[in-house]
DNA sequence: ATCATATGTAAGTATTATATTACACATGGA
DNA sequence: TCCATGTGTAATATAATACTTACATATGAT
């Protein structure tokens, strides 16, 4: 289960998970576990954007990906979703507020 | 207490808080309600800025303002925090994803 | 050999979000 | 009157995200 440890954790999984595309994607993966060219099917979405917002997902640590071999025989790329708990209040926001180091991106 | 009745409202949620400057306003409402000027010089940052955050913040409905009257006589603009707990985890985000509009922002 | 289906990514563009600067206006007190 | 301290916002600049297009490469089946 995922643990955050300060409040630059808890930015990036808000982060991660503020935006419409990547709430399906983690709702599509808490069914199971897909690769990503039919996950791009099931949610009509390009393969290049797809990767983008995987990424975000994936360095908040809230997915996983892995190289598989399908029936078919071709490699796939498969993700999975790493399971997450937060009981996000007002307490929470408190507590790791000052453990927060105002970011810049680069 | 606030409540999530779709997937717009969560996403509205996730989006206000996944800020840096979004989260210590929340850190110091937590302790209690402020107003704009003062909240401006505890965080450090311009009241233009602190204003587009706010509003942020209260388009979620996690803040909500008032306007009172100084000690001083001037009038104040207070914001106080809205008590809120979300139980943030992937049954939520399935629950709330087929309620998604994939909201385009004007 | 060609087709269908995988991964992977670079480069460019478009759109949003964030931030600053510069105002206007109001009130109380020296 | 002038200063300090409030609110409120418009215009602009900059930075970050999101998205598209166009590739290259690999493998199995026909």
């Amino acid at each position: 289960m995922i643990h955050l440890n300060n409040g630059d954790d808890l930015l990036l999984v808000l982060e991660a998970l503020s935006n419409p595309h990547r709430l399906k994607i983690v709702a599509v993966l808490s069914e199971g576990r897909q690769y990503v060219s039919e996950l791009a099917r099931l949610l009509g979405m390009s393969r290049p954007l797809l990767y983008l917002h995987l990424q975000k997902l994936e360095e908040a640590n809230l997915v996983t990906s892995s190289m598989e071999i399908l029936d078919s025989g071709k490699a796939a790329k498969f993700y999975r979703l790493n399971p997450f708990q937060f009981n996000l209040n007002e307490e929470l926001v408190h507590q790791l507020a000052s453990t927060l180091t105002m970011p810049k991106k680069k």
